[in-house]
DNA sequence: ATGCACCCTGTAGCAACTACAGGGTCAAGC
DNA sequence: GCTTGACCCTGTAGTTGCTACAGGGTGCAT
């Protein structure tokens, strides 16, 4: 399989592939005479859990963990399990900052009642924290 | 005031603020003999309104045109409430996306039952999206 | 032989900072 | 008068996870 296929085959931008295997996330493939990267079926489904993976939110180094860990199929799955979890709980965090921020956007942009720059509540809400209702 | 003041009385750290002059955000101040940048007033009010525009979510570009705004005070400020209410919108996307995540990372995650690599269900799960209930 | 799709390397750019390295300034204390 | 330490300066490079060229080579069809 070329390069272009593999790209087909996951869904994944050819200098992403590329960009991988320059920060040593898949291993280099074998080459053709022409000096092409020539990838098989352990190429792809590697590239596969990476970027599922990586749409699932794990960092780059979390994955590494992971396929160190399903690279040596008798280890203990703790770890892969522990990296979920955590991952997990800054996911909720995430959500939770974020549904602040919603909360306290929400009343800054409900304050605007038109007119003129040095009127707007908005710009005024920006300018002094005081007037907001909610850490963040 | 010198930087160290101005960065203790906004809370933000003397390179952001070495960094926002440098992309034109803030403007540079008067120095003094010794070359130290000074800062009034208005310096310190605009720093504080990038700094909660950016706790806010804002992106320094939408901070540019916000500034732009209130640095002209009879324009309408109906840009101002289309910045944030898009940036609204997109936090309110951000979260629906990242509570799919969850509901996704919750069910993967609770489906280890410990044991070897080879047999763990969190990492099949990550390596076939063909586990996953929804789309992300 | 010429067009086109595909591949290669290497480098630079994005956002929004952060972290030095390598220097200058200034007031206090001995 | 000399050192110590806190502060300031510029300029550059690193962070994360890609993405976008520039400038070239390869392979096949017309
Ligand atoms: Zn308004
Ligand atoms: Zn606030
Ligand atoms: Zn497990
Ligand atoms: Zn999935």
């Amino acid at each position: 399989m070329k390069i272009g296929e593999l790209s087909r085959a996951t869904g994944t931008n050819i200098e992403t592939i590329r960009y991988y295997e320059r920060i040593g996330l898949l291993p280099a493939p074998d080459r053709t005479a022409a000096n092409y990267r020539s990838y098989g079926d352990a190429h792809r489904s590697r590239l596969s859990f990476v970027r599922h993976s990586r749409e699932l939110g794990f960092t780059i180094d979390e994955i590494r963990s992971l396929l160190d860990l399903s690279d040596d199929p008798a280890r203990d799955c703790g770890e892969a399990d522990r990296i979920a979890t955590r991952h997990l709980e800054q996911v909720e965090e995430k959500i939770a900052q974020l549904t602040l921020l919603r909360d306290e956007l929400t009343r800054i942009v409900g304050r605007c009642r038109g007119g003129v720059a040095a009127d707007c509540r908005v710009i005024e809400a920006l300018g002094d924290h005081r007037h907001c209702e909610n850490a963040h």
